[in-house]
DNA sequence: CTAGGGTTAG
């Protein structure tokens, strides 16, 4: 190894003496650096020596070649630093590297990944000015950015102009760039459709293809379908399932809770030399936490350490969330401080699910003091960090500062989204300013966001909770019109507001037409019904209706049966009932003293 | 020296 003076004696020209002398950490290592540029390339982890490496690369008489300069850039690419890779390609371009196709596609897909496919097609015009023909490398660029940024339909549009104009014949990354735009919209059949045309044009899907789609399978529930891809790319294609195939498929099993099956495939991956990693491991953990079962999560996360698998951002947020779902702030403050400890930085979502918690403990000083540690940490609420927050103000009745906030939101460039229109709405008719809803509602007036069934049922809910029904019957006619499908909530809220005005017999009109309409009634529509026909001493019905519910298998929550033992109690209704009603005490009330001293 | 698939929050 030379030591730092020979080697600074050795390289001689004085640009690159000024410039070594002005480096802190000159030492060997750099000498070693020179000697052998794409060795160096190779072990680039992070931004820093990268930069250093272009600058010294750049001070060189005579310049390294262009290979070696997109050799750096690719490395600076895959850790992820896309502007700073562009920003590296404008000084190439400065400082006179001959930039080749190579260099052009890098850049084209920096552009693309940072959401500026517009610039990428841009440079992608400068190809064309400089007679360099654009490759399947740089359209796939293109294609994955359009997507990326939803523009599903150009997408599309540039795919099939490259198929009429025959600028380059679609391979399989491009196939599975659009089945991934397809999925990412719920198109499964048409990405299905689109993987059986790959098949025809002899383009043969590969193993990407195929757990793409069973993702997104997996996704909306269709697990059986997904399976049915699984065999069908094991059998027929013989095509090996990876951890990603399998990571899908059981994160799937786990979110419907069929964990027999789960641990079966997780059986079957190990038989097959297949080794969970952070993001299988987290899936199972992400699954438990929101069923609750927070034991499990934390037997998980022992399990992967054991391993030799750290948990990472993710895997702590998961549980997080999990402890405040359950309300148990305390705990995941504590995960929130270890994971500090190890030396992962929290995120937007780290600090939104405890924003989450404390807003649902009612604790709302928590939580504004949780967002000013999160900004004081530089990072900038989101749409989803907004609307929690409004949420946890008007719950709290506290409907002046909640509208500062959404005002802080706009001036923020948040962009409100049908989850703050539906919070809001919420907000002021739990308020008691069902009027502001309504013309919040009628300012909206046709736009998509009043197409939503669920804006329907907070309003008629509101609607009927203030003796309104007239205006809850004129907006269910309303959404008739418009086409939208009323659903459970839509019925049962329905059902609530006639009951409150005791207009029993359009109640039980409405209740009748659930089961026609193909939209059976659950147990909370019986309940609602149940106390509207008590409350108002209406007690034709009532001995049916628990029958159904008993054959229907629901049970009654603890207010309604409360409400049938005072009519017991006060001989209103006939002990007779008692048996009926055993029946349908659920089971975590069994044990509950206050139910003790039926007889 | 380049390309495509799986994770978290309301």
């Amino acid at each position: 190894m030379m030591n730092r003076t020979a080697f600074i004696k050795f390289r001689g020209t004085n640009s690159f003496l000024l410039h070594s002398l002005s480096s802190f950490q000159f030492s060997t290592h750099k000498a070693s650096l020179h000697s052998n540029v794409s060795s160096l390339i190779h072990k680039i982890t992070n931004l820093n020596d990268a930069m250093k490496l272009f600058d010294e690369m750049s001070h060189r008489q005579p310049l390294p070649s262009v290979v070696k300069f997109n050799q750096l850039l690719t490395a600076v690419t895959k850790i992820k630093h896309f502007s700073s890779s562009l920003d590296l390609f404008k000084q190439m371009c400065a400082i006179g590297v001959p930039v080749d196709k190579y260099s052009m596609s890098i850049a084209i897909k920096c552009c693309c990944q940072l959401y500026r496919t517009k610039d990428g097609f841009a440079v992608l015009g400068c190809c064309f000015r400089r007679s360099i023909a654009p490759d399947e490398f740089i359209y796939s660029a293109l294609l994955d950015g359009l997507v990326l940024e939803d523009k599903i339909l150009e997408a599309e549009m540039l795919f099939k102009k490259l198929v009429k104009q025959k600028l380059c014949e679609p391979n399989v990354v491009m196939y599975n760039t659009m089945i991934k735009g397809l999925c990412k919209f719920g198109n499964n059949v048409i990405a299905v459709a689109l993987l059986r045309l790959m098949e025809q044009k002899n383009c043969q899907p590969s193993i990407v293809t195929y757990s793409t789609i069973i993702d997104s399978l997996c996704k909306d529930k269709l697990i059986d379908d997904a399976f049915k891809l699984f065999k069908e790319m094991l059998f027929e294609k013989r095509i090996l399932p990876d951890v990603i195939t399998y990571t899908s498929l059981i994160r799937g099993l786990c979110k419907f809770g069929r964990w027999d099956e789960a641990s079966k495939m997780l059986k079957e991956m190990e038989d097959e030399n297949i080794s969970p990693n952070v993001k299988t491991f987290t899936a199972l953990v992400d699954a438990f936490c929101k069923e609750g079962k927070i034991e499990e999560a934390e037997a998980v996360i022992n399990i992967m350490i054991e391993r030799g698998e750290a948990p990472d951002i993710v895997t702590y947020n998961s549980l997080i969330d999990g402890y405040c779902l359950r309300g148990e702030m305390i705990k995941a403050r504590e995960i929130f401080d270890s994971m500090t400890l190890r030396g992962l930085v929290p995120n937007v979502v780290t600090y939104s699910s405890l924003l989450n918690g404390y807003c649902k403990n009612r604790n709302i000083e928590e939580a504004m003091q949780m967002i000013r540690q999160m900004t004081g940490q530089g990072l900038k609420p989101n749409v989803v960090t907004y609307n929690t927050m409004l949420q946890g103000l008007f719950q709290v009745g506290r409907c002046v500062a909640a509208r500062r906030l959404f005002n802080e939101m706009h001036a923020q460039g948040r962009i409100p989204d049908r989850c703050t229109y539906r919070i809001l709405l919420e907000g002021l008719c739990k308020n008691r300013q069902v009027e502001e809803a309504l013309s919040l509602f009628h300012l909206v007036g046709d736009s998509k966001l009043n197409s939503d069934i669920v804006v329907y049922n907070i309003l008629i809910n509101g609607a009927g909770k203030y003796g309104k029904v007239d205006i809850a019957k004129n907006l269910f006619h309303d959404l008739i019109d418009k086409g939208l499908q009323p659903d459970v909530h839509t019925y049962t809220v329905m059902i609530s507001g006639f009951c409150r005005e005791g207009l029993l017999a359009e109640a039980r009109s409405s209740f009748l037409k659930m089961e026609e309409s193909g939209c059976p009634p659950n147990n909370v529509t019986y309940s609602v019904f149940l106390q509207g026909c008590l409350k108002n001493k209406h007690y034709d019905d009532v001995e049916m209706l628990l029958q159904e519910m008993d054959h229907r298998g629901y049970s009654l929550d603890a207010t309604t049966l409360s409400l049938f033992i005072d009519h017991i109690a006060t001989g209103l209704l006939d002990r007779s009932m008692l048996e009926l009603l055993g029946k349908l005490v659920p089971k975590e009330l069994l044990n509950d003293p206050s139910l003790c001293d039926w007889e």
